[in-house]
DNA sequence: CTGAAAGCGCTAACAA
DNA sequence: TTGTTAGCGCTTTCAG
């Protein structure tokens, strides 16, 4: 029988004083029910005195409850956006101690509904604790979270998400405020008459635009606080990088003036050959997403900023909370998660 | 005994494979001595072939030391800067798992080297396992480092530091890099003949000047890249509000073409009442630091930009980082560390 | 130099 | 509804 109770409370110091069992401390502090109410009040009254906090350590040891969670998000290919992401995923699992996680990753094509379709339909088929995913195929997520909602599966989305559903929890940037702060870094302090928007070419198979809010967001702001400026759209195919060269070459000696260029999406580095091989002190760029290629067009100075945030740090964090309110039946403390813009220039790349 | 070994190795796996105890290989995992150069090949061996690795809950739920850790810093007011740093050393004690961390926290005088001086006796009297602080009275750093050298105690530096010192570990941002930076966000696409550099007035007694750094790097920057553009220096007092006010309006209609104010210490919420009372379109004003009173100076569009990082992020992560080395004895995977520069603008200061 | 064993604080299954 | 107890994986003391 423990006796002296010098420095943090346990359980057993709470037990000892509310006069009951371990057993019963235990109950109550994670409402596993099966306490009357007389208890429960005794108990927590015996909490607050002591000012006791469970050990996380001794907790996450003693479960070994295993939980299940799947995640689905668009299959990438190296150096990419949602490669980043997966990686969140992964050290979030491994760092929730509440409990051990294994992870289901599946992958869809953001070219084609039905993969996303397939996918979900194998998800269900593992009946996991949980689902964590993002939002391009309006539709299909809406019949998948009607599923995991009648399979009482909770489920987050990560990136973008869909308001109107009743998911747990979300982390991800404001795309649209993103794109209104790259057309204000764009634009400020400067007389812009026009401006280059880059976009990629989608074939017709590619329903899904998932940059259309950035690109809203840009074109909001120009619209309201340039109203004069002409934004020019050019369409490059990712596909065919020899082409852009010309396409691009084409498109700024026929518009000489046009010295502000901006990239929506992720990808600006695919413009970088052409700014590298047609320098122009007077050019100013602006990209997204600190893709390890995005950053070395930042580093040789051929882009200007680029807006960002740790994109890991929302598949980690959407991760991690989840896992832990789906395992200890809590909601989070904020379900709407918008994080931090970062801007990044060459000037302070270095330490990100 | 345990006969299973299904999912992660745990040291009795090891002890099994190695044909030892788990005391042993407690021993050579720690490598706590006392075992022969035979068995520790074994158990190296099998730690190799089982991929074992310590659980952490139960390794810091096993061990109960408790470890007393100094930290020296400035003294502070409420909101202030080392509030956060404070705060961050809190956090982290909390959160090192490997130990139990009890923390004396010493405060100095910035203005007095003695409190410094005596503050440092007493910590050598508690005999911590480590101390922290940072270092604005150069020789009495010195001083108070070979004495703790001499007593074997490691120390680490946050916020700033002394280069040639051994010191374990030190987290910060690079003042004069962030002067720099902050020249460049002042002036980059603007015509800048004359800039405002607004200093605190220091006192006979203040022979430190922590803002030395960041102050030579905007001036170094403004050298190189507008040796044409003239900075003014003026010094405002921060005990006196009142004067302030009258100060910068002299100046300023004086001075009627100055457009462009920094103020690189952290304290730009000095002269927010006089921004906010003579409005100007084509001012901009760039400060430092992400203090409370900074953020909404900024939020009312006073502050073009703030460079800052997390503050107590810097604390925090020096506390748990030098803890775990100390404890472990180990060193830490990098001994200085530069922490990013955020840019704080009022479009994306929202989820910062 | 090595092994045995008693905990660390908590969980969960079982007994009452 | 409540109490009891055998571990979770590791540390550490004490014997050998």
């Amino acid at each position: 029988m423990k006796q002296i109770s010098n420095s943090t409370p346990t359980i057993f110091d709470v037990a000892r004083t509310a006069g009951v069992s371990r057993g019963t401390v235990d109950r109550v502090v994670y409402n596993r029910g099966r306490v009357s109410a007389k208890t429960k009040e005794k108990v927590r009254k015996a909490i607050e005195i002591l000012g006791y906090t469970a050990n996380p350590n001794a907790s996450s040891l003693a479960k070994k409850k295993e939980y299940h969670f799947a995640c689905l998000i668009p299959k990438y290919s190296k150096g990419d956006y949602w490669e980043e992401i997966y990686n969140g995923f992964i050290e979030g699992a491994a760092s929730v101690t509440c409990g051990t996680i294994t992870l289901d990753i599946h992958h869809y094509d953001q070219t084609d509904v039905e993969s996303f379709i397939s996918a979900s339909k194998e998800i269900l088929q593992g009946n996991p604790a949980g689902v964590i995913m993002n939002a391009v195929f309006k539709e299909a997520v809406i019949d998948f979270a009607s599923e995991l909602a009648r399979k009482d599966i909770p489920y987050a989305f990560v990136d973008n998400k869909i308001d109107d559903l009743e998911y747990m929890l979300y982390y991800g940037v404001d795309p649209y405020k993103s794109g209104s702060f790259g057309a204000f870094l764009l634009t400020t302090r400067c007389d812009v008459r026009e401006i280059a928007l880059i976009r990629l070419i989608r074939d017709a198979k590619h329903k899904a635009d998932p940059n259309a809010p950035r690109r809203h967001g840009f074109l909001d702001y120009i619209e309201e606080n340039l109203p004069e400026c002409i934004v020019h759209t050019v369409f490059i195919n990712p596909d065919l990088p020899e082409d852009n060269l010309n396409i691009l070459s084409k498109f700024f000696s026929e518009h000489p003036d046009v010295k502000h260029i901006a990239m929506t999406n992720s990808r600006v580095w695919l413009i970088d050959e052409y700014l590298e091989k047609n320098p122009d002190k007077g050019r100013i760029v602006v990209g997204f997403d600190d893709l390890k290629r995005n950053l070395e067009s930042l580093r040789k100075g051929n882009i200007e900023y680029l807006i960002t945030r740790h994109i890991s740090l929302q598949s980690f964090k959407v991760m991690t909370q989840f896992a832990e309110c789906v395992i200890n039946g809590t909601l989070p403390a904020r379900r709407n998660n918008y994080v931090h813009m970062d801007i990044l220039h060459k000037m302070n790349m270095d330490d990100y």
